[in-house]
This record gives structure tokens, sequence and C-alpha cells, in this order.
DNA sequence: GGGAATCGGACAAATATTGTCCGAATTAAA
DNA sequence: TTTAATTCGGACAATATTTGTCCGATTCCC
């Protein structure tokens, strides 16, 4: 029950772009350079992402990706499900000892419950709220 | 990003167990022809949640499996994570761009968030009531 | 037209999950 | 005291998923 590194190279990426200057281009290879992981694997992972239209890419000579849209309106949790795919956490596998009589599954039921509780909190947090975050920590260290 | 199917046989070995009378002590072999699952995994299951302290076992002839407590106070979050482990949802492999260079790591610390979120749904559903939901829910449906 | 970049699909390698097996320990009962 | 039945624990095997690679096709700048 973890997210797997497809989440964390694309919220890696997707902050690295988040820092760029608006609307500067940039290569995947770039980005695999900056982040130290396999280039042909951060492609796969950039083109899920183009497909959830978080970025958009030009092809071509001078190609790369650009943001979709501004930092403030990318959240983590949009990113998470362009890089997994949406499954829910719990599936039960309709192997159920009493629940099959039952027309809800209560345990279905909660763990959809928490489940939204914890896409709540990552669909809360943006790319300018991370960068702002860490921009204010850093003033604290400082003094 | 899903819970594995041990935790799914866990929590159905358990409710299977939460309903029985008191104290009553069930082979594996019992609860594994019930949910027509493979037994000898199912086993191994039940072992880690020995080893939590959920279920009690007695070994040689007549033994088998009894709950440590009364259903009431046994959640979904501990059978998870006696069945799956104790992992955080998000790990940073430690390769990261910008973020090596701060104390705190916001995304960590945002994933650290939604996951407490997520559990603590799940620490509050216990094995009692989801029988009472249930209940509940079938009265409703005979009317 | 040539070079550089992404696309998309097929494939390969590595890892994790799921499932099996078996000898040892334990206990009830014949 | 022997036998049968059960769990324990570890090693192992099979399967599924994740991770990573490759390559021809497409696109676009120069």
């Amino acid at each position: 029950m973890e997210f797997t590194s497809k989440s964390e190279h694309a919220i890696h990426g997707i902050y690295y772009l988040s820092n760029l200057p608006e609307n500067s281009v940039t290569y995947v290879s770039e980005i695999a350079r900056e982040q130290n992981v396999s280039e042909s694997y951060l492609a796969k992972i950039f083109q899920s992402l183009a497909k959830a239209g978080i970025v958009s890419y030009y092809r071509g000579s001078k190609g790369g990706y650009t943001l979709s849209r501004v930092p403030e309106k990318i959240n983590l949790k949009e990113i998470i499900e362009a890089a997994e795919g949406l499954n829910p956490i719990f599936n039960c596998s309709g192997v159920k000892s009493n629940c099959s009589v039952n027309i809800h599954c209560m345990i279905q039921d909660t763990f959809q419950e928490a489940e939204n509780k914890m896409f709540e909190v990552l669909e809360n947090m943006t790319m300018k709220g991370i960068t702002d975050k860490l921009n204010g920590q850093a003033i604290i260290i400082d003094n």
C-alpha cells in the first residue's frame, strides 16, 4: 500500500517545471538529468501527465514540456492520478464471507471514505503551496 | 497504490470470527473454506495477526484461532497494519531535485498528513461497527 | 532534407505479491 | 504412549506488477 515511484517522479518533475519561468519549455532529458532518474521511464510518465492535461508538449526539434496551468492550479492529487491511474485503495475480490447478502459492503464504504479523506489533503496542496512553504521555512532557518 | 489482498483476507477472516460466539476456537481451514481462499496463504496471514495480538491461537489437535479481544475493540487500521506491515504511503527515494536543501520535505509532510486522515477513518471502524451497520441496513431492506 | 524531440507500443528486467511445502512443535484423544 | 490434528516458521515457487529499454513513426525547427 504505497504510491509507486511514478508518483514521486511525476511530482518532482512537475515541481521542477513549476519553479522555472512561466511558459518555458523543457526537455525530458533535462528533467531526468536533474532528478537523476531514467530518461526513458520519465518520458513515459510525462506522456501520462500530458494525457491528463497537466503538461503540454511541443514535438520536434526544440520541443519539450511545459505546464498547462500555473502552479497554483496544479495539486498533488491530480498528479498522482495521472501517474498511477485511478484505482480504489481497497477492492473486494467478490470472495466475501457474509457481505454478499448485503446491498452495500460496509467495509468497502469505509475504505472509500478513508480514501476520500486522504485525497482531500492531497488535493489541497498545490505546487505553488509547496514552493511557498519551502520558502517560508527557509526564512525561518536563515534567522 | 492499493492495499493487497492480505488486508482483504485478514479483514474477512477477523470479521468471520467476530460473528461467532465469544471464545470459540476456529481452524484456519474452516475460515479458508468459508472465504474460498487458499488455506496455506491464509494461515500465513493469521500468523501475522497473532503476532500483532489481534488473535490468539491454540496449537495441536483441536487447536485454532480465537479473537484476543471483543469485536468492539478491533478496528480496520490495526488489522491492515498487522497484515501488510507498516510503510508510509509515499517514500521519497532521496533522489530529490530541490528538496534536499531543506530540512523538511513539504511533499513528504503532506503525504503523511493524508495518510493520517485515511487511517483515522479506518481506526474508527470496528468489527462490531461493521456488524451493526450491516444489521441496521438489513432491517431497512426487509421493510 | 537533416537533426532533434516526443509518441506509442512492444518488449525485457527487476521486484513484490501470492501461494506452496515441509519439518518441528504442541496438544487432545485413543 | 502412540497417533492424529493443528499451528509455527522458514524456504521456496509461481504469478503479477512495477520499472526500465528500445525502436519505428511523427512532428517541427533549421
